[in-house]
DNA sequence: GCCCAGGTGAAGC
DNA sequence: GCTTCACATGGG
């Protein structure tokens, strides 16, 4: 199976570093609603991965990296972007129907990152009914507000690490509100306080089968199967995960059945036989392929 | 003003 | 069981 090949992944401190992975497409990847702390400056991503001030940039077949501290081992960027995953590979085990080739046509080198688990489930607590510009916004307003300061180059905007569970439970509610939270700032709390309790651990839920990881995660309030199956595809390595939201359901029901009637139970039924042992890669490819590319 | 946004939970038939 | 509604907030 061919992997990304990098230039020194594991040697002297350095600034920054190159992955070569072909069929990866940064853009597509880092704004395709998965993620909601990138920033497009110039030609280049920023962001930040744990506590690392991270820019990103396409260069050709290969991803430019840089960041603000020396760095030996930069496996922990390799991980989150996942430039180990052969695509090729992915796309094989795709059924071969017409929505999904368009899709996989239309949105070639779009990939799944693996995000750190609890920022993943904070983050799409707060994205239900929220439009993805709407939930980078109030992502960055917590950050800034909790998060901790991390070193960043002097031309860049100040950066925060994403704030950690033990901080956010110690947060009161109206606190939480101040970031733009609305009705969703008890339901981060309730997390907060679980996840730093230990009530429930994230890191453990990748042990568990997909029903039980999603049954673990469903627990928590305003957790329902698409927030739950967003944390396990993106933050959990669960790649038969399969969220379905307003765009996930609209490509289902128009690509696949179109002027029928579908109950959500057949379209359930539907998504767990079609799609295979990658069947969130297809979910994304889905996603991005209605809101950047379809025409109804 | 009205409708919708990577939903969920509670209440109503 | 399935349908409707409230929940905050901002953009088109």
């Amino acid at each position: 199976m061919p992997v990304a090949t990098c230039c020194e992944r594991a040697a002297r401190p350095r600034y920054d570093t190159t992955f070569c992975v072909p069929d990866y497409n940064l853009a597509a990847t880092l704004d395709s609603g998965q993620a909601f702390r990138w920033r497009l400056v110039g030609d280049a991503w920023e962001g930040v991965i744990g506590h690392q001030w991270v820019r990103v940039r396409q260069m050709g077949e290969c991803i430019h990296a840089e960041v603000a501290a020396p760095v030996c081992d930069w496996g922990w960027l390799a991980d989150y972007l996942q430039v180990d995953v052969c695509l090729a590979d992915v796309l094989a085990t795709f059924p071969n129907d017409a929505p999904l080739r368009r899709a996989v046509a239309a949105c070639h080198g779009l990939r799944l990152l693996r995000q750190p688990a609890w920022e993943c489930l904070a983050t799409f607590l707060l994205s239900s009914t929220k439009q993805i510009g709407q939930i980078r916004q109030i992502v960055a307003r917590l950050c800034r507000a909790f998060g901790e300061p991390v070193a960043c180059p002097p031309e860049a905007a100040p950066a925060f690490a994403f704030p950690t569970a033990a901080r956010l439970a110690g947060v009161g509610e109206a606190d939480l509100r101040a970031c733009k939270t609305g009705f969703r700032a008890r339901y981060l709390r309730a997390a907060a306080e679980a996840v730093a309790s230990e009530q429930l651990d994230l890191e453990r839920l990748s042990l568990l089968s997909l029903a039980e990881a999603r049954a673990a995660l469903m627990q928590l309030p305003g957790v329902g199967r698409k927030i739950a199956d967003c944390v396990l595809l993106f933050g959990c390595g669960f790649s038969t995960a399969f969220p379905v939201d307003v765009w996930v359901g609209r490509a289902l029901r128009e690509l696949y059945f179109p002027r029928r009637r579908v109950s959500p139970r057949q379209l359930e039924a539907f998504v767990t036989d079609h799609f295979g042992p990658f069947a969130g890669y297809a979910q994304q490819y889905l996603f991005h392929y209605m809101r950047c590319h379809h025409v109804p």
